[in-house]
DNA sequence: GTCAGTCTACTTTTT
DNA sequence: GTAGACTGAC
């Protein structure tokens, strides 16, 4: 190498560099290290999205400029003059020189595919992609997996003999069909449960084996129960293939078969894929890995972002073996730590440090931050599970009156069942929340109906959907026609429908062919209104002509009411759809669309209400206060984990997830007892507490026997009120009736479940954003009193209980007696 | 074929 | 405690 070629690329390195200001200098070696197989170990706030942006942004100004020796043959000493001299405020033509004179081989915005794992990621990525790129982020690949494979299939999966307009099977339309299958194997679902069957199935997908290798593994080991799943696994295939359907995991598999038996397709992709990114890369499976392999196999450009500390699917198959083993596969690979936080203070960071660094199969990292060293972390010891969320429920309080928002604060627990006790303890504060996770918008029986019926509409030889409608409202064709009919189509090489189509000349059909030649007309009736109708028309069309409304109305029960909002909801849907994408305004256009979008967890950030969700739908997201609830052996970690020592790893991580979510003030607690699954169980403070070093935790009330009576076997259970009650927080509202949240809860649970169903995450606090003070406005009733609610209409009311500063009333309305806490219902609840 | 009442089992979750 | 599956009476 010259001299003049050294200086010119040092001085190129330090003007792209220079580019790259905002970032720390780990962060920007990771966005400059463009070549070859890269693993960026990313810690939790380390801002490692902004890292990937910058890297894109790098790529398509400078190609491989940041990271390689070649120099331009036409570069002249004027050049690197200019390059060494680069100004601090460069004007427009020395900015498109410096671009000219320091890219080498830049590739092209399509040559760049990003992979992240759910549309939401991916959203965010293509957001903030235009918003550092402009139009030319549109060119870049950056989607799911799964959406990914999708496109690749719908061009070439002819090749491996399905048909390019294949359907995509759900979780909900895979069980369906082991049940068809378990049901004509004449298995029982006790010995062979649908769930199991379906993850040994997607077990066997994920290690990349088909039924055939799934049967002969079975016989060797000669394991008569996965022999008789390896025949269900065999005829799942042959049914998804018949109906041309792919599952989540066929996607996937498919993908790597055709990338596997196609050289010219694998030929093209390879070519065309010159650099590929992969985020969360601890949560790939090896399915995946195999997929990316193939992807990045040409150039080799591979750079996977991930976090080994952050493992926390391993349940669905997971390998964190993928990012630990990372440097074995790539002999080649560099390795860029980002250690620097820029969310939490080092308390918080320490705390997490100290808990993570009992792990043993791990890369290691430390964490540090110049954020401060903030407080220390909080952990409460509070008697029962009613006393745990009385305390978060006050604290929260605390907060807002030292002027914190509502949005400033997650409550994150290990699993769902444990928010209900939470629920009615913010409630009864009137503190705004809303539950993240728990039942999705597309999971809702009434919405998948729905879409069911268009998908039969699209194409009436969906045999699987057709069974999910036909009777739905009940047409009186029960389980004893279908089977029939089904034995005729499989007689007739037809379709369900096909036959439904032409039931009076099947004799066997006799008493219910009146009513199929009826459906099929609804069908066929409703097929020709498509064609003439557009996309929302269409969709009222078929809620009117289904009766599928009118069936709801009828029940005049809550439920109902709110299953008929739902239904109506996915009209935004469509008409949403409709905006992002014209041009493919048709039916299948938007079913396609809506297969792999699912999930519409769009959490409104103006809503000033605190968000209760697990640990595992909090990763990626960080909140100025964060509670983390039931730290108890037991439950974090669960029985389940406590005697293996890879899954006690797991826990140790999502603890770990859970503790770097706060940015300012960390709560964690627990409770000596609690009632959980109907159970009242005594559960000893989680190990994970004790891992916190002294220094960096303060613990309050630390339960030691305060009145001489309490010990760890002598709890009475009478005592709870003043000990362990939530203290002197805001008068009277919550300390009095903590104790058993159970019985009448449900009530109040179900009131706000059903209020106001959005298509985003459900259960949203129906109140406004007033916090509320206690004891304002409380409306006085009796029993007879007429009042009005905005969701549920006129009532009666059957009884008043007084109840812990508050009252519990029964009120009998219009569509049934439902229970409220008169403060909770608020300015919902008019006496007239 | 439908509905209401009983039994059971149950971390975590995306596509 | 409770949702979801299953069973038996109309």
């Amino acid at each position: 190498m010259t001299d003049f070629e050294q200086r010119y690329v040092t001085a190129r390195k330090a003007v792209i560099a220079r580019d790259l200001a905002r970032l720390n200098p780990m962060q920007r070696q990771g966005a400059m290290t463009t070549e070859g197989p890269l693993l960026l170990l990313a810690g939790a706030g380390s801002g490692k999205t902004t890292v990937l942006i910058q890297r894109v942004y790098n790529l398509l100004t400078y190609g491989r400029g940041s990271d390689s020796d070649e120099v331009p043959n036409w570069a002249t000493e004027e050049d690197l003059d200019f390059l060494e001299h680069f100004p601090d405020r460069p004007d427009g033509d020395e900015v498109r020189r410096v671009h000219r004179l320091c890219a080498v081989d830049a590739p092209r915005p399509w040559e760049i595919i990003a992979i992240t794992f759910t549309n939401k990621a991916a959203g965010e990525l293509k957001e903030r992609l235009a918003a550092r790129l402009g139009p030319a982020a549109n060119d870049v690949w950056a989607s799911t997996f799964h959406s990914a494979c999708v496109r690749i299939l719908r061009r070439d999966i002819d090749r491996i003999g399905f048909d390019k307009d294949f359907t995509i099977y759900d979780t909900d339309d895979a069980k369906r069909v082991i049940k068809d299958i378990l049901k004509e194997q004449n298995l029982d679902e006790k010995t062979f449960p649908v769930r199991s069957v379906l993850s040994a199935i997607s077990a066997s997908k994920d290690r990349y084996e088909g039924p055939e290798v799934f049967r002969k593994k079975a016989e060797a080991a000669n394991d008569w129960k996965n022999t008789r799943i390896a025949k269900i696994y065999a005829a799942y295939q042959q049914k998804l293939s018949t109906a041309n359907a792919l599952d989540f995991d066929d996607i996937i598999y498919h993908t790597v078969t055709l990338l596997q038996k196609e050289p010219e397709v694998l030929d093209y992709y390879q070519k065309k894929f010159r650099y590929v990114l992969v985020d969360e890369y601890q949560d790939t499976n090896h399915l995946q890995y195999l997929l990316t392999g193939l992807l990045a196999g040409g150039h080799r450009n591979l750079c996977v972002v991930g976090d080994d500390d952050q493992s926390i699917y391993r349940f669905r198959g997971a390998n964190i073996e993928n990012i630990l083993n990372f440097e074995k596969q790539y002999k080649d690979a560099r390795v860029i730590r980002l250690e620097q936080n820029y969310r939490s203070t080092q308390h918080i960071l320490d705390a997490a440090n100290a808990v993570i660094k009992n792990n043993e199969g791990r890369k290691g990292k430390t964490l540090w931050t110049d954020n401060g060293s903030g407080d220390v972390v909080t952990v409460k010891t509070s008697f029962n599970e009613g006393d745990e969320a009385n305390f978060v429920a006050g604290d929260i309080l605390m907060g807002v009156n030292r002027g914190r928002n509502f949005r400033d604060t997650a409550i994150l627990y290990r699993m769902n069942a444990q928010s209900n006790a939470l629920e009615y303890a913010l409630k009864r504060n009137a503190i705004p929340y809303k539950v993240v996770g728990g039942m999705k918008f597309f999971d809702r029986a009434e919405v998948k109906d729905m879409l069911a019926y268009l998908c039969v509409l699209n194409n009436p030889m969906d045999d699987l959907r057709l069974r999910r409608i036909i009777n739905t409202p009940t047409r009186g064709i029960g389980a004893t026609t279908m089977d029939k009919v089904a034995e005729l189509a499989a007689e007739q090489g037809a379709s369900l429908y096909e036959i439904i189509r032409n039931a009076d000349l099947f004799p066997t059909l006799k008493t219910a062919a009146g009513k199929l030649t009826k459906f099929a007309d609804l069908i066929d009736g409703l097929r020709r209104a498509g064609g003439t109708l557009a996309l929302p028309e269409f969709y009222d069309e078929v809620l009117n002509q289904t009766g599928y409304v009118r069936a709801l109305e009828e029940k005049k029960d809550m439920e109902s009411r709110g299953r008929i909002e739902n239904v109506q909801e996915l009209k935004s849907n469509i008409l949403g759809f409709l905006e992002q994408d014209p041009e493919d305004a048709t039916l299948s256009g938007f079913l396609n669309e809506i297969a792999l979008y699912t999930d519409l967890d769009s959490v409104e950030a103006d809503d000033n209400c605190v968000t209760m969700m697990t640990i595992h739908s909090a990763k990626g997201l960080e909140f100025p206060v964060v509670y983390v609830v039931g730290m108890e052996e037991g439950i974090f970690p669960g029985t389940a984990s406590m005697y293996d020592e890879e899954e006690l790893e797991e826990e140790r991580r999502l603890c770990y997830v859970a503790m770097t979510r706060a940015r300012e003030k960390l709560v964690m607690t627990n409770a000596r007892q609690r009632m959980l699954y109907g159970r009242t169980s005594a559960n000893k403070s989680s190990r994970f507490l004790d891992e916190i070093p002294a220094e960096d935790m303060r613990w309050e009330s630390k339960p030691e026997p305060k009145f001489g009576t309490y010990d760890e076997d002598s709890f009475g259970g009478s005592r709870w009120g003043d000990d362990f009650g939530g203290g002197s927080f805001g008068g009277s509202s919550y300390s009095g009736s903590s104790g058993r949240s159970g019985g009448y809860v449900s009530g109040g649970v179900h009131t706000y479940k059903s209020t106001k169903p959005t298509a985003q995450t459900l259960r949203t606090s129906s109140r406004g954003s007033t916090p509320a003070a206690p004891s304002v406005g409380l409306i006085q009733l009796s029993q007879g009193d007429q009042v009005e609610h905005t969701a549920f209409g006129k009532g009666t009311v059957v009884s008043v209980k007084p109840m812990g500063g508050d009252a519990l009333a029964e009120v009998a309305f219009e569509g049934g007696t439902k229970k409220l806490m008169l403060k909770a219902a608020g300015k919902h609840l008019k006496k007239l």
